[in-house]
DNA sequence: ATCCATAGCGCC
DNA sequence: AGGGCGCTATGGAT
């Protein structure tokens, strides 16, 4: 396999083998035939942003099977302070994050000149990189995480390519049943308008707007009810025949404004959602997305979310990921044994260790986000007593935050260190003058950090498990079946994957898909028997994996939808 | 007209 | 006093 280093330098792309071959510069528009041969005789390609080059090749046709994106790799080696030194010295170049980036890239009146790395950059960088690794005593999974994350760059840009498939007439049905015909010139839709004016009328104030949080508790003051906020589940708690129509008028608004016709206008085309994906768009390693909010489909909207004719949507997501991964970070075999089948809570509730499944999902819950009051605190004590290993090991990630210290995920991607204010209010704290206040302050501080850095162990393994399982199934899935009768990845959200695949195929990919979440566990945790269940259905309409929220039978049902009470 | 912080809520 | 996000409307500041 032939490592070539490439670099685009606005209409000329740039490429050498890193074996010491010469240069070629190629007008752009001729580099997807260069790559496609290239590709043929099995290269990897060594670049600076897979985004830069890979959309057009795409575009062309081209899917190339390997890559390494220097600029997300640098990201997780310049931090990794625990698994390997930083590379050495670099150029300004490979400091931004994919996030910062990801931002820039929005669209603005001044557009500024993209800025690329050219060969030479790419050809140092990766050699840094490469050194950085081989020195590191943790080189097998830094390797492996940076070569998932590299498959994740193709992917997210295979993701945009392809497009989730979205049915805008199912879409529009489903607006209309809710909300009412789409307006003709804009405004309120009939249902929210006839909400609107109950609500004023309970509140006799024709002009209010309950789109304004101060007004709208300026108004439920009047009305003497006193609430502190507007949130919802406040909301809820208040007797008054105003809160009915204004908790549906809430609901529906939001649904309106954020995933309306308009949204769809704007973001679905040619029966196509293509989000743009932003591999390690968050701290922890989960990846982000710019446009459309399409980390945030509302369940109530997803069977406008259908498989073209022919074909299926294999949905897997992986249950309870993150205790799982948990379990298996911290060699607790009590608490995998508890993860053996397709419901960990439930195994919490068979091992005895409390009552009630919706206990155990509070208490776990609790234990990786670091609730300290309530019902999940309250259970804390014998979740820590059932699982010694798991909690100490959540426990230990919050005490070293606590101590402004970074943490580290499985396979290497480490925290970031607190903020500039952080050893301001800290030693301020320390001041033999401190006042109570002072102390609170640091207190607070401490653990607010401590609570991120406990999270982000085990969210960033998470992620990179479901990295991993993601590029090995996409390596499975470019094995079906001929190019243009091929499964493909369509959706990913964190711990969840759609797959479009021809009807004939279905079982193939689901096969696929379960395989590689197999490999995936092996990869990452070696011989540590741990069940990474999954959730897998292949259906038509992503709604039938939510029965509850299929709107088309809350339609049928010709009354007010139930999950909006 | 444009930028920014906040409130609120959608998802995991 | 429960982690991570993106997006919208609002309302004050520029």
């Amino acid at each position: 396999m032939e490592e070539i280093a490439v670099a685009v330098e606005d209409d000329r792309v740039v490429l050498q083998g890193l074996d010491g071959a010469t240069r070629q510069e190629l007008d752009r528009d001729e580099a997807p035939v260069r790559f496609a041969e290239l590709e043929r005789s099995g290269a990897r390609w060594i670049w600076a942003e897979t985004k830069d080059l890979y959309p057009e090749l795409l575009r062309a046709g081209i899917r190339l099977e390997r890559c390494v994106d220097l600029r997300l790799g640098h990201a997780i080696l310049a931090r990794s302070t625990y698994l390997t030194e930083p590379p050495a010295a670099t150029d300004e170049f490979w400091h931004r994050s994919p996030a910062d980036l990801a931002e820039d890239e929005q669209p603005t009146l001044l557009a500024r000149p993209v800025e690329r790395a050219d060969l030479d950059q790419v050809i140092a960088e990766h050699r840094r990189q490469t050194e950085a690794v081989a020195g590191s005593p943790h080189r097998g999974r830094l390797r492996l995480l940076l070569a998932a994350e590299s498959a994740g760059a193709l992917i997210a840009a295979e993701l945009h390519h392809h497009g989730l498939p979205f049915d805008v007439a199912v879409h529009d049905r489903q607006l209309t049943g809710l909300l009412g015909p789409r307006p003709r010139f804009g405004g309120r839709p009939a249902v929210l308008e006839g909400l609107l004016g109950e609500v004023r009328s309970a509140l006799r104030l024709p002009s209010l707007n309950p789109d304004s949080p101060p007004e709208l508790l300026r108004a439920l003051h009047t009305a003497g009810l006193d609430a502190t906020s507007t949130r919802q589940w406040e909301l809820s708690k208040l007797d008054h025949p105003a809160i009915a129509p204004l908790l549906t008028y809430k609901k529906l608004s939001r649904l309106l404004a954020a995933n309306g016709w308009g949204w769809a206008d704007q973001w679905v085309h040619d029966g196509r959602f293509r989000p743009d994906y932003v591999p390690a768009g968050v701290v922890t390693g989960r990846w982000a997305t710019r446009g459309g909010g399409a980390l945030q489909i509302p369940k109530l909207l997803r069977g406008a979310v259908t498989a073209d004719p022919g074909w299926r949507l294999v949905v897997a997501d992986a249950a309870q990921l993150e205790p799982r991964v948990l379990a298996a970070m911290a060699s607790d075999h009590r608490l995998a044994r508890a993860a053996r089948g397709g419901d960990l809570y439930q195994g919490l509730v068979d091992e005895r260790v409390v009552e009630t499944r919706a206990k155990a999902k509070v208490a776990m819950l609790g234990a990786l986000y670091g609730a300290t009051t309530g019902e999940s605190g309250q259970l804390m004590p014998r979740l820590i007593r059932a699982y010694p290993r798991a909690t100490g090991l959540v426990e230990d990630a919050a005490r070293a935050g606590e101590r402004g210290e970074v943490v580290t995920t499985w396979l290497g991607r480490s925290s970031p260190p607190p903020g500039e204010s952080w050893a301001r209010v800290q030693s301020a704290a320390s001041d033999a003058e401190a006042g109570p206040a002072e102390q609170r302050r640091a207190r607070q501080q401490a653990r607010d950090w401590g609570r991120f850095t406990r999270n982000f162990v085990v969210q960033g393994t998470a992620a990179e498990w479901a990295l991993c399982w993601m590029a090995d199934l996409r390596n499975r899935l470019a094995g079906l079946g001929p190019p243009e009768q091929r499964p493909y990845l369509v959706y990913f959200l964190h711990d969840e994957i759609i797959v479009h695949t021809p009807d004939s195929l279905a079982e193939q990919a689901e096969q696929a898909v379960r395989e590689a979440a197999a490999t995936a566990t092996r990869l990452m945790f070696g011989s540590f028997e741990i069940d990474l269940a999954l959730d897998l259905a292949t259906v038509t309409s992503y709604a039938e994996t939510e029965p509850a929220a299929d709107p088309v039978e809350l339609l049928d049902a010709e009354e007010e939808p139930a999950v909006l009470d």
